[in-house]
RNA sequence: GCCUUGAUAGUUUAGUGGUAAAACAAGCCCUUGGUAAGGGCUAGAGUGUGGGUCCGAUUCCCACUCAAGGCUCCA
């Protein structure tokens, strides 16, 4: 995407787009369509029907612009001719109203000379290629709907995206890199490699971990405690229900309400299904007074919380219902807010760097003017300031969004892409000026008087399951040693050596390590693809050789022959690669 | 939720207005074979759910359920 040349071609092609099906479709109103990161999309109202099925046909007529080499001519406009040249428009007439509260500079492009019949004008800002024969290869891809300013309150226009590449090599190149995303899709390996499972009979993004998947998670779950222990974090359980009344004083209800489940009624009291666990770590720091002396107090969890999500949000393993945060709680003072908020910062960094991920961002959500927030506008800016320092502190480049902070204060996520390159919110650290004065939470400081701590509350992966659908995608299935559900399979030749097989299986689960066994009586060739396919580590290899020698032979699933060597040895190299 | 598309054995797919086919997986048998699929046999779905049209529907129509992609990247 370094072709200087791809954006502007790509929003040309998008401008052959919308002139196409102008011509196709009588009564079409356009709104807008951008160049993207992979192409471009185009967004128009149109009455009828359009469906992945008219490609060939608005393909066929964009190719015939396309051809004809028509030139592409910026022309600067008044206000006043714009809103005459787009008066049947109202999307159009919705930008010149945006361009006039601006800088009131106006530009069309043309497409084709504006003295000919069927030429083609748009409100753009450009820039473009300078003909339509410059643009290179291109493909329709998808049709989707789209709210007009993203606004669900707003008409839902149609889209239609699609990509353009100066090459048919690399436009292939594109469509073939999709293709091999999809083989690694984490519910397509969910499946193949039995880690989970998601169905109606069970709900609506709601996730079962099957046992392979199950392993998989709790060693990550137990690397987080082990870790967070060893940085001063005192790890608790809470329960899955509580009293409605605790998140009415959190504030969660009031603002959050939509995204919980009903209340239940127990003995005439209102409880909540747990949609987010502060208020149940603020009753660890409340249990017994505490002073300053206690504080930094970092309490965590690894603890499941329940949310509605709208059903058209829900993907696999990467939105759903119910997922389990690696979440915790720091009550501190204010001096202490930066160090805490940097410790935090430098440990998700070292997790990914310790998964591998190379490319992931950090945003920092601030507050926007619009939307709802509890606290004073001085709450705010001194949290908001508090999180700069840290970030800055940190070295690590971010990214400031406006509107995306919690209402309780402003906060950093962490946003890693999954196999088709799109980009989710898994690592987040908040800081918090409002729980504590809500719930009333007191330290007593060193002069022997009460003050109000600050929450941090972070979660470095986020969700298990969404993080666990990136790492699967991460890895397409092929898990560090570590992680891996089964570690090593021992493949005995013929049945005559399953004897000494089974010697050698028993010696490895003895040594703790997750051990299969193929007993089949199939071949040896059989036996190695079959493991392949499960993305098993090691594959021990025992045949008549390996019997006498009392040895065994070792494969890697890279297809690697490591060789043969004694089982203890095996065993010994296994344990310096944990 | 809204837009587009889709739903056929455990999985991946084929197929037809006259009552469903294959591969892999599964079970059994033969083969005991040295680094990515040896061979045979058997069982397994009545085509997501409900309704309609029709002599007859898995195929056509409607509703519902579920799934996939999109609803952020600003003329």
């Amino acid at each position: 995407m370094e072709n200087q040349h791809l954006e502007p071609m790509r929003h040309s092609c998008e401008h052959v787009l919308h002139q196409a099906m102008t011509d196709l479709y009588p009564g079409l109103k356009r709104a807008m369509g951008p160049p993207t990161e992979d192409g471009f999309y185009f967004d128009f109202d149109y009455d009828g029907k359009i469906s992945e099925e008219d490609f060939p046909k608005i393909e066929k007529r964009m190719r015939e612009l396309v051809n004809k080499d028509l030139p592409i001519v910026k022309k600067d406009i008044t206000l006043l001719e714009a809103k005459d040249l787009f008066k049947d428009n109202p999307y159009k007439l919705d930008w010149v109203s945006k361009i006039e509260q601006e800088d009131g500079r106006a530009t069309v492009y043309w497409t084709g000379n504006p003295q000919e019949k069927g030429s083609d004008v748009d409100l753009c800002k450009g820039p473009h290629v300078a003909s339509t024969g410059k643009i290179g290869p291109f493909k329709l891809l998808s049709v989707a709907g789209a709210y007009w300013h993203g606004d669900e309150k707003n008409k839902m226009l149609t889209r239609i995206y699609g990509t353009c590449f100066p090459t048919k090599e690399e436009l292939d190149g594109y469509l073939k890199m999709i293709e091999e995303a999809k083989k690694r899709d984490h519910r397509k390996l969910g499946r193949e490699l039995e880690l989970f499972t998601m169905n109606n009979e069970v709900g609506q993004g709601i996730t079962v971990w099957l046992p392979n998947g199950s392993i998989i998670r709790r060693e990550i779950e137990d690397y987080m405690v082990t870790e967070q222990i060893k940085l001063g974090f005192k790890h608790v359980y809470s329960p899955h229900i509580g009293q409605k009344s605790l998140w009415e004083k959190s504030g969660h209800w009031d603002l959050y309400r939509e995204k919980m489940y009903s209340p239940m009624d127990v003995d005439g009291v209102e409880y909540l299904v747990k949609p987010m666990t502060c208020p149940m770590h603020i009753q660890s720091f409340e249990f017994r007074p505490k002073s300053y002396r206690d504080l930094p107090y970092r309490i965590a969890e690894i603890g499941s919380v329940y949310r509605y999500e709208q059903s058209g949000e829900l993907a696999g393993l990467l939105r759903v219902r119910a997922f389990t945060q690696d979440d915790a709680h720091i009550f501190c003072t204010q001096d202490q807010a930066v160090d805490e908020f940097l410790s935090v910062f430098n440990f998700i960094n070292k997790l990914y760097k310790m998964f591998g991920f190379k490319d992931y961002r950090i945003r920092l959500g601030i507050r926007s003017k619009k939307e709802k927030y509890l606290g004073e506008d001085e709450l705010w800016n001194k949290a908001q300031e508090k999180a700069i320092e840290a970030l800055k502190k940190s070295g690590s480049d971010y990214f400031i969004s406006e509107g995306d902070a919690a209402f309780y204060g402003p906060k950093a996520d962490f946003l890693i892409k999954d196999a088709l390159g799109r980009e989710w919110q898994c690592g987040t650290v908040q800081i918090d000026f409002m729980l504590p004065e809500r719930f009333g939470l007191k330290y007593v400081d060193h002069d022997g008087k009460e003050k109000v701590p600050v929450m941090i509350h972070r979660a470095p992966l986020g969700s298990l399951e969404r993080f666990l659908a990136i790492l699967i995608e991460h890895y397409a299935g092929a898990f560090p040693l570590w992680l891996a559900p089964v570690q090593a399979i021992v493949l005995p030749i013929s049945d005559k050596h399953n004897e000494y097989g089974k010697k050698i299986v028993d010696e490895l689960i003895r040594s703790g390590i997750r051990t299969g066994f193929d007993q089949e009586p199939e071949r040896i060739g059989k036996k190695i693809r079959i493991a392949t396919l499960q993305k098993i580590p090691y594959m021990i290899i025992i045949g008549d050789k390996e019997v006498n020698e009392g040895s065994v032979s070792v494969r890697t699933r890279e297809g690697k022959d490591i060789g043969t060597t004694k089982i203890t040895e095996f065993i010994q190299t296994l344990k310096n690669n944990h």
